[in-house]
DNA sequence: CTGTTAGCGCTTTCAA
DNA sequence: TTGAAAGCGCTAACAG
């Protein structure tokens, strides 16, 4: 750009460019005074050294990839969140790529990461679907850290929630307040992330002697219209007590249903979401959620991709199990 | 990495580097043969040219830079989706910063990026005050973009809502609805954006000669506890009949508030608030929200920093306004 | 249509 | 403690 550059630096405090080079990277070998001198110049013209030139030598580019669905879903954004005050902290730049649920693109992404643009990257993947030997090849050329929807059939860094637990939690919960028949609205079943909450569901129901019905597990058709169909449907014919939404996104279609057929929640329906909204309390009329701790989840999985970076710590195949906090509203009373 | 580079790709086809990055480039001076045999070898070999390579030789990073206050604000995530929906289009790179409404920080990061890691800015401000100068010097180096948050002492490239006139019209709305005491709370008072829904509240007062009442203003104190102190103070002092919140974030204590306070909104208190959130409809008991189109600001910013870019289009100093929408909830019956 | 060559701005040996 | 010089991988002017 129209920018000073590290030459007419050199020029204008007659050293060479090495010297000014190294004074910029603060090196033990040049003198105070020299230093002072740079610095201060440095300053003055408001110089900033050209990326592409260190990067090019030094084979760094101080920035990392962040690999999502979808930015605009509230768990999404919290982690960015995260994931920025980490790179900053590190000085490092944070590059966005959302998938939209497309494995080809997500893999097409990657592969284009894999020429120096970055030095590391972060993945929530978008499905757990044969790509295998692709992201394997990939972990081989860059760090990578998974978070959230992890890839099991790779060993790799992983950060993900306590999925199992907390549904099964939430489901024993509405078991507790008297639900017998409990819905499950399935989703992410392509994923180890989906599976593991159906499995706590099914877990806490069969543990409670529950009757668990295959006709109360819905799939997600990744359309709210659809959802609000199905959903009513189930409500009409087996008036389910109970409903557990394993995504955000199916808490509106459940709620319209429910609002639709004057079904009052939580009297009539008892409505536990997976939910990172932040004005939940909002809700009406009183939604219970099963909620993520999206932000730390980017702190923890940026700080490891740091450590790796840094070569300070390296645990090949290591799995950071964060807790999910399940918040009942109590304005509810259940 | 442990890539492939051009001068292996040469060697491999007995070509020179020049005729094979040309070939690449789909340059029309390569005979469709070499380029044949060139694309073929570099798809087998999954080569992937060295972006800070090309960058610096060609002074072009194929990045832009996102700078917004927050990425969990709906609005701005919303916007974000629109801006890479774009920049993908063009093949091109998106970095992400969050000011956390630090306008220091907002100037340092725009300051690094005069270096050439970014071709250009899209930029949501974080206040209006001083710092003019350090926006100019740096609109003279990269093409800049505002949107929504602009800088009105900045002559730039914008994209805005139409905040005068939809404040407006909800104030009208809340009136026609036999609101007399209309409370307004203000927010982003050090922004155009801030001062223009204010002053649309204003004006519809004033038109529809409604006694405007100094007390019935609040300032946003940018902490929730603070805020809904100040709001219940509010509602108890002067009771309103009508609020209307200039920031999505101010309808939760204003919520919580009438809820403390056993007032039914919408029929104790008519509350519209400012607001992107996607599940709005869900919320409790049912707030009408004036809802920015995000996501085609987003795409229109974007669209226009690349006209700049590729030279196509250069309007220099023109603003775009899009209209925002005003959804009422039905439910509401107001 | 293809090759030779210089150089983008920086870092880093190696030599002084 | 400093400088000279090479070269990271690519592009583009110029030559053929």
């Amino acid at each position: 750009m129209g920018n000073i550059n590290l030459k007419e630096l050199a020029l204008a405090l007659n050293l060479s460019t090495a010297t000014v080079s190294r004074a910029l990277r603060d090196s033990h070998e040049i003198s105070t005074e020299t230093k002072k001198k740079v610095l201060e110049l440095a300053k003055k013209l408001n110089y900033e050294p050209n990326p592409s030139a260190s990067n090019l030598r030094s084979q760094k580019s101080k920035t990392i990839a962040v690999i999502i669905p979808e930015v605009t879903n509230n768990f999404f954004s919290q982690a960015i969140n995260g994931i920025e005050e980490i790179a900053r902290q590190h000085d490092y730049h944070v590059l966005i790529y959302q998938t939209h649920e497309n494995s080809e693109l997500e893999i097409a992404f990657m592969r284009r990461l894999l020429s120096g643009r970055v030095d590391g990257i972060l993945i929530s993947v978008a499905s757990e679907t044969n790509d295998d030997q692709d992201f394997k090849d990939i972990l081989n050329e860059l760090p990578v850290v998974f978070f959230d929807r992890v890839n099991e059939n790779i060993d790799a860094v992983k950060v993900t929630t306590d999925d199992y637990e907390s549904t099964y939690k939430a489901t024993t919960h509405l078991i507790e307040c008297g639900c017998r028949k409990i819905a499950y609205l399935m989703a992410l079943n392509n994923l180890s992330t989906g599976k593991k909450r159906f499995a706590g569901y099914l877990a806490a129901m069969k543990d409670n002697n529950v009757t668990e019905n295959e006709a109360l597990i819905i799939p997600d058709s990744n359309n709210d219209d659809d959802n609000y169909t199905h959903i009513k449907k189930l409500l009409l014919d087996e008036k389910p007590d109970g409903i557990i939404t394993s995504i955000e996104n199916l808490a509106l279609p459940c709620y319209y249903a429910c609002r639709d057929l004057k079904l009052n929640i939580p009297r009539d329906v008892k409505l536990i979401s997976f939910s990172n909204l932040k004005t939940a309390p909002l809700l009406n009329p009183s939604l219970s959620t099963i909620t993520q701790p999206a932000f730390e989840m980017g702190k923890e999985a940026a700080s490891i991709l740091f450590k790796i970076l840094n070569k300070k710590y390296f645990e090949p195949n290591e799995t950071l199990v964060l807790k999910s906090v399940i918040i009942k509203r109590e304005s509810t009373g259940f």
